[in-house]
DNA sequence: CGGTTTCCTAGTATTAGGAAACCGGTGCTATACT
């Protein structure tokens, strides 16, 4: 038995590596850049913690959120490891100097990309021996680094400054342009990239053109009412996600709500309860979902038009990871673009805000946080003339993302096709229950969701008995 | 930009109709204050 199978049995206690770990891992040690994409639920963690027990060093991961390199330090820890720690503000400020005095002592550190931008941990971290550095939800880089966080751009002089230690970045779902991007920000040199195929067969795409918000709610109390969860509903304001639930609770459904408005404890407390089952639905912006396990998800609903066929991706990606079938659905008005892009662009720093940032008395304007951050970023590397010509550039690909989509749901062409194309991808084998172009029998597919699922309970319930009562 | 809600007015019945106001996603960290 080769050292990777070894470790991968007596450490993870996985029989067998699933499709592309090995590779992956192998060009990893070998001292490759790696770009993975694959569907969440294949396993991507193992790819930055297995290669980690091989090498001498200590592994930085570079996390979006908060919550997730919580929750990867606990799944670590399960396995028993014990030198693991995630260095940002959730760790008390003595804790934190401690840690930073010590960062040898650990084999996995979890950060976010703004902590990155500090002075005492970079001190530390520029004595620190290191394995490689792993970029987490990697389409993070593109699809915030530009206009909402900007330390995800100000990763790339941050690895300089480090001699360009090898990087593996992992994501679930990135076209083109967001692997161009990651691979500029992440200075990867001649990457070895795999692409697993993003295309879930089980879940069969609904879109639903309706003339006003209000068919929206209800053909959204119709559906919830009469069919299984558990799903998510996809609103585009955080009000709305408080009155569909309120709505649909009325009528006795196990649902709640979520959004970036609320409570930490809060969210963290809903995101739990839905994963174990004790809540059906959430209806979400989308603040929800980067990090969630649960494979049984049945259905996601969209109330509106998204901003990216990227970001469509990763919230209908969350459903039917059980392979068990599923169903997304999209309610939509021709109205429904615009409202979209006004949202995408509310806090988008226009013309005039870029000309006010270049002026010398600009400390004492007022501007929106997100906007003087960005700018801040910005003003160091680029003219005036310059900023607003990126901006213009950015303010019109977030019109044809949007357009994109639009056009998707309008032509004729199959939709599973259509999306894997966006993301440069042929569809090799197309299942019986497809798309709304290729004459989905809804029925049917709710039928079949219905069957499978009850199969299952039942099957749980088998083995729950089981365990009760031996035979 | 578009929808929904609130407000105003006319003019007397309590309400119709139209104008105006309001509202709309994503997260980190530092710092001050409870």
């Amino acid at each position: 038995m080769n050292k990777l199978n070894e470790i991968l049995q007596k450490k993870f206690g996985h029989a067998s590596f699933r499709d592309g770990q090995q590779e992956i891992i192998e060009q990893m040690i070998d001292g490759k850049d790696v770009i993975a994409i694959l569907p969440t639920g294949m396993g991507k963690s193992l790819l930055y913690q297995l290669p980690a027990y091989l090498m001498e060093g200590t592994v930085i991961i570079v996390s979006p959120l908060l919550s997730l390199m919580q929750d990867q330090v606990e799944q670590l820890k399960i396995i028993g490891e014990k030198r693991v720690i995630a260095i940002n503000s959730f760790l008390p400020f003595q804790e934190r100097e401690l840690a930073i005095r010590h960062l040898a002592d650990f084999k996995f550190i979890f950060t976010s990309p703004e902590m990155l931008q500090n002075e005492q941990f970079n001190r530390a971290l520029k004595n620190l021996s290191i394995a490689y550095v792993v970029a987490d939800e990697a389409h993070c880089i593109s699809q915030w680094g530009f206009d909402f966080r900007p330390d995800y751009l100000r990763i790339s002089n941050w690895l300089h400054s480090l001699n360009d230690v090898n990087v593996l970045a992992l994501t679930a779902t990135a076209t083109k342009d967001v692997v161009e991007d990651i691979k500029n920000t992440l200075r990867m040199n001649n990457p070895f990239e795999y692409i697993h195929s993003l295309d879930r067969a089980a879940i069969a795409y609904e879109m639903v053109e309706v003339e006003n918000q209000q068919e929206k709610m209800n053909w959204i109390l119709g559906r919830v009412t009469s069919t299984e969860g558990p799903g998510i509903i996809y609103t585009q304001s955080r009000k709305k996600t408080e009155v569909y639930a309120a709505m649909l609770r009325e009528q006795g459904i196990s649902i709640a709500y979520y959004h970036a408005k609320m409570e930490q404890s809060d969210r963290i407390l809903i995101q739990q309860q839905f994963q174990q089952g004790q809540l059906d639905w959430i209806c979400a912006t989308n603040a929800f979902g980067m990090g969630i396990h649960k494979d049984n998800i049945g259905q996601i609903i969209h109330d509106h038009i998204p901003s990216s066929v990227a970001g469509y991706m990763q919230e209908v990606g969350r459903a039917a990871r059980d392979g068990k079938q599923a169903i997304a659905s999209l309610l939509y008005t021709s109205t429904d673009v615009e409202h979209t892009f006004y949202v995408a662009m509310q806090d988008f720093p226009e013309e005039q805000d870029i000309h006010i940032a270049y002026q010398p008395e600009y400390a004492e304007v007022e501007q929106a946080e997100t906007t003087t951050r960005i700018l801040a970023y910005w003003k160091e590397r680029l003219n005036e003339q310059e900023t607003i010509q990126l901006f213009k550039q950015i303010k019109q690909k977030k019109w044809q993302d949007i357009q994109s989509f639009y056009s998707m749901i309008q032509n004729d062409t199959c939709i599973r096709r259509q999306l894997l194309h966006y993301f440069d991808q042929t569809l090799l084998e197309k299942p019986a229950h497809c798309c709304s172009k290729c004459r989905l029998d809804v029925t049917s597919v709710l039928r079949k969701r219905k069957d499978e699922k009850n199969n299952q309970d039942r099957l749980n319930w088998k083995n729950r008995l089981n365990i009760l009562l031996p035979s």
